[in-house]
DNA sequence: AATCGTTTGAAACATCCGTTTGATTCGCCG
DNA sequence: CGGCGAATCAAACGGATGTTTCAAACGATT
């Protein structure tokens, strides 16, 4: 679909129909005839980028390797999946969009997408801290890691004014994976000595 | 400015200026005789956010305090800043809207207002850190810091519907900075041990 | 080949928005 | 009071957008 991509750029209200249609070779008319309305098309755009989301995270989840070698590729993976600009662009951009200006779509993203990727993460971060954590701790760490991924994607404008220069590559996407990751294990090494109980 | 709630709520494409105008009471012409026109009262907003952006952080600095202790001021006082809702909502939801969906005004607020608060809070990472530490490491933490507290404003709808039922009253905004002020400090003692100096 | 339901096409329609206009009112100084 | 610039108001204009319309092209079935 090429509408994902225009309703990403744009946003939904700035998306119109004539550019999608045009861009994508069909007629304006199509649209309506097709999906109904504008919100249609939306709903249907957003449908198929939670359905075409592909299995994540990937199969390099060797499920006995130790819990800190996990978080680790769980942060390469997920960095690279929303900054990666090689494949399905608009997939993240819509929904960091939809994050900060919610439609009626945002309830099933957060159930089907999010929701998903929270568990995993959040056993990830039990398995680290150890069976007697707080969940209230597990659910602050695992939001605290979430929020440095998500950050490169919500911030990036203002990190590229912050310091100009600074690359964006495939390749320092994955360093930039493996500093959220790093910096989560030492905090996580620190709190499973000290409140890991309570 | 009631403008800015508007312009904070529906963005500036989606807030009209009929809305804006007659929520404040005033001719729907009166707008462009004062800003010349839409964009003139938007750039007016943004001027008036970033200069009303009161001294930050308050006074409740002292310098003799322990950097730790400083972290705690500082995460608590942004995390209030950009989430109580009571004084000038808008101020942030306008910051989150430019970053994700930058303007021209986008440049000018990063200069007057992240960057200054980027220098403080690097200044306290790395005061704790240590001098001997890495320019990067210290980036990479104040950029993971900075990131867990706009976290709240940018998936904010996201986080409402992962654990609705969570409460964002003053008293309880006062515990998410202190959650992310111990998360982060549990990082930086440890790599203050082993990455300090390389 | 004829027919009928489905899809496409260009043009028009209705609505909303930002902006302009020209008349009117207000505030003030002489 | 009278005059004058500034501010306000209702109304209208031009443009853009979502949607509709209706005719033409298509494709499978008989």
């Amino acid at each position: 679909m090429t509408a994902g991509e225009v309703f990403a750029r744009r946003g939904f209200r700035d998306a119109t129909v004539r550019e999608i249609s045009t861009l994508a070779g069909a007629n304006l008319a199509a649209v309506n005839y097709h999906f109904g309305d504008k919100k249609g098309l939306y709903s249907a755009v957003i449908a198929c980028g939670l359905t075409s989301g592909e299995a994540f995270p990937p199969a390099e989840f060797a499920i006995e390797a130790p819990a800190e070698e996990k978080l680790r590729a769980y942060c390469r993976a997920f960095v690279r999946k929303i900054l990666d600009h090689r494949k399905p662009e608009w997939h993240s951009k819509l929904m960091a969009r939809e994050m900060a200006e919610p439609t009626e779509a945002l309830d099933e993203m957060v159930e089907m997408m999010i929701r998903p990727h929270w568990e995993r993460l959040s056993g990830i971060v039990s398995e680290i801290l150890g069976v007697a954590t707080s969940p209230e701790l597990v659910r602050v760490a695992t939001r605290s890691i979430t929020a440095q991924m998500v950050f490169f994607v919500h911030a990036r404008p203002v990190l590229e004014r912050l310091f100009p220069g600074e690359p964006w590559s495939p390749a320092s996407i994955d360093e930039r994976g493996d500093e959220v990751a790093a910096f989560s294990l030492a905090a996580l090494d620190t709190l499973r000595r000290s409140g890991g109980t309570r």
